[in-house]
DNA sequence: CAGAATCCAGTCGGATACTG
DNA sequence: CAGTATCCGACTGGATTCTG
């Protein structure tokens, strides 16, 4: 299960899902911008199957589907939304660390 | 820094590097039995780089060098863990998501 | 012991074109 | 609108060989 939380669409798409309740394909295919089609798609039927988003689909033309988290997928959101919270509170000592790691780096090659 | 979190072989040598407070090379190569010596190399060096992982060479021979994780490196292994824990006490709801799922996409195909 | 370097097969994902 | 199908370049990571 790990995979889809390393997956880095995976985590965009339950973010934003997190936030809308309700989305359609083109809704998100907007708010992910730099997302393909293809990589959307395939991402959203992951997570469908492996039951945290519920899509409907709605018999009209032209096609109407939406996603939506389910409960399930709402209890992953909150994990993942409290890492990414910690990840935005250090990622400046994150940063720092890899500075002074490539300052150190250089020292050791010219020396 | 997500990148971090999602890596596979990154989140098993933080828990493990949670579980022993300091750890040789080799010792965590044979704790994480499938990672090529490559793979954990890499992966020790970009957790360092990130100021996870903290390294220290005993310069004798032969070399002897101790992994340990930083304060923040603890951070993180708190967090990667207890994400972990939901993730471990969830996976037979996913699994049975994936049956009905791939169940139900059997049904579509011979339909 | 703890790597570094090289090679290479397999996978991932973007771009593009087509469809009900 | 919401996909599917195909092609293909880029990156990943294992296996192997070599070193202080």
């Amino acid at each position: 299960m790990l995979d889809r939380i390393g997956d880095r669409w995976s985590v965009i798409c339950i973010l934003h899902l997190g936030e809308h309740e309700v989305l359609r394909f083109t809704e998100l295919r907007r708010l992910i911008s730099g997302i393909s089609q293809r990589m959307l798609t395939v991402t959203l039927r992951d997570l469908e199957r492996d039951g945290f988003v519920a899509r409907k689909v709605k018999p009209v033309i032209p096609p109407h589907v939406e996603y939506r988290l389910t409960p399930l997928g709402r209890a992953l959101m909150e994990n993942v939304r409290s890492l990414c919270q910690w990840a935005n509170d250090h990622q400046e000592a994150v940063r720092r660390a890899r500075e002074s790691y490539d300052a150190r780096a250089l020292q050791d090659v010219s020396s």
